[in-house]
DNA sequence: TTGAAAGCGCTACCAT
DNA sequence: ATGGTAGCGCTTTCAA
């Protein structure tokens, strides 16, 4: 009788041994840290497939000290903007032979970074809102030399936080611009944020890009209250309000296409129609955004370039613990068919 | 001149020196395998504060042998309800002191798995085309004292691999007796799978189905080719394949939600109604589903714990190596707008 | 109830 | 160009 259960794995030295070399050669054959004679390398490359070698990483990074791993932490999966960011981060992460943790949905997001200690991750992206992460935690990761990106450096002074931004002011001047082409002036925000909220500035950039390119100088803006969530039904919501309030307006932007979803689906409810009564525009042009009927105007990212960029930056920092400064990804207009001509309608 | 980066980390036996015990006592008060003195405990915890002491798990899993990480292996990053049942097992995992790898996108999945290994992952769930990874990869898993759920165990043989599966075939059946009440027969159906793929049975259960339900020997099927995708563009091309046929139908199911918003846009751009001239249904009960217009009928297949039982049988089967069998999930069907009574329509 | 000490499987330094 | 070997920071057995 036999046991089914063969745990027993070889290791390096039962490699050494059938190849004939020592132990240390075995792991520079692996590694490519010195140069090894082709004989012997072949001689160990075939001991080690005969044997089904495996190296053990997790011995490897208690002697390295380094896990080759990395670290995500979001505090939306939900978001496909999100996911596709993760993705690439992922991708590329694997190309460059880091796996990645991603992690996310816990009420309690500080608890992970301890977590991310304790597993001596090489660095970790903060895809969150930088309100609900302490600074002490960032600090935390930063003093044991674990490399950290976050989108939104604001109210963190330590130089070695890399923050890589989607640029959303440019993305709202691109929308506006497009309305403004379009013959509409009358153009509402709806706001996932608040005025108060620090981390986000599309709000902002929105007013400021009304009067600007519009001269408008207090456009129509609905907000949603804490917590803020982008979601389709917030979206469905403040497009409610907004419709209710009797403001006047033709166009619609949203502070990403989760909500403008929701809202358009408020607008058509009270029977507006999209895009000749009203024009709605999203952010992020997730894949949804080109389904949706009528598809989506929208702004791209660039997600799979961000993500890619995101673990360069990365890699970068826990190579050469370099810092790089702040950046930004340029975003571009996709118009589709829920943006049109405007024409004055009538008031219900 | 202070070196700013303070990578010195405190470990285990600084704690110790600080609390005045032994080095073995700190690691039994952090991992309760043993009765500490309340007055020792205290002690330890104080100095670990003190300090701001973060065990090392890396040299902990090397000794124990174990990671506490899981990894989960998928072909499709994109699918909605995928990231629904990943980030279900994330939260699952985290709860019980888990972390998960979560991996997808590149081409050879094979060579993940060989990572998987030389991570020393306790746990991996593949939910993957089962056509895309090899058995051996699995067998080598298991060999090493690694549980595998894969969600289709269909042409593997080892009765370790715990299948769990989403139940379709009953997800069909309610689709089918909805539209059925609704007087429809001619229902056509828009599969990404074609009749020779092994591992899907979607198709298959149509067919069943159609027989039991409604006595149709030949129903309307339209098949994608290798590789086989079920996303927006193919439920789209299906869609428009049906429609110029000229064969008659009143409804159409999907392999899908993804195809089956595809499907609604081809259907409106040929100018049909959607419930009014054609109803439409699809399965997954994504995110979008709702927000869509019209809004999709669909199944609901309970992701949530879905993903929370695929973290369970994992951990189950991590701690005692016992066998779980197969088993299902129970779909429930959804409905929404886009499908309605049936009218026949004028074929135009 | 607590402490001492033997490794876990590697990496990388110091030899040769 | 290759080998010997000292640890990395823990877990866990054995002893006290």
């Amino acid at each position: 009788m036999e046991d089914s259960r063969k745990n027993e794995q070889c290791r390096r030295d039962d490699v050494a041994r059938r190849a004939g070399v020592s132990g240390a050669t075995v792991s520079y054959v692996f590694s490519h840290k010195r140069y090894v004679s082709p004989d012997l390398v072949n001689r160990v490359m075939r001991a080690a497939e005969e044997l089904n070698y495996h190296p053990d990483m997790i011995a490897a990074a208690m002697r390295r000290k380094s896990t080759n791993t990395i670290a995500v932490l979001t505090d939306d999966m939900a978001s496909p903007l999100q996911i596709e960011i993760i993705q690439a981060i992922q991708e590329a992460a694997m190309n460059s032979g880091y796996f990645t943790h991603i992690c996310g949905g816990a009420k309690c997001l500080d608890g992970y970074i301890d977590d991310f200690i304790s597993r001596r991750v090489d660095g970790v992206f903060l895809s969150v809102n930088p309100a609900t992460v302490d600074n002490a935690s960032i600090q935390n990761l930063l003093d044991r030399g674990i490399s950290v990106i976050i989108t939104s450096r604001r109210g963190f002074s330590d130089g070695r936080v890399c923050g890589l931004e989607l640029d959303f002011g440019m993305g709202i001047r691109l929308i506006i611009e497009h309305l403004k082409e379009l013959g509409h002036s009358k153009i509402a925000f709806l706001s996932c944020f608040d005025e108060s909220f620090v981390f986000d500035r599309r709000l902002k950039r929105f007013r400021e890009r009304m009067l600007d390119i519009l001269g408008e100088e207090d456009p129509v803006v609905f907000c949603g209250e804490p917590p803020f969530e982008s979601t389709i039904e917030r979206g469905y919501e403040l497009a409610v309000r907004l419709i209710e309030s009797g403001k006047e307006f033709t166009a619609v932007m949203c502070t990403n296409d989760m909500m403008a979803l929701g809202a358009m689906r408020a607008l058509r409810e009270h029977g507006l129609r999209i895009p000749e009564d009203v024009s709605v525009a999203g952010m992020d042009d997730i894949l949804f955004a080109r389904s949706a009927y009528p598809s989506l105007t929208t702004i791209s990212h660039r997600s799979e370039e961000y993500g890619r960029r995101i673990f360069g930056i990365l890699k970068q920092n826990i190579d050469n613990k370099s810092v790089v400064s702040r950046e930004k990804i340029e975003p571009s207009l996709v118009v589709r068919e829920s943006t049109g001509a405007c024409r004055q309608r009538q008031k219900t």
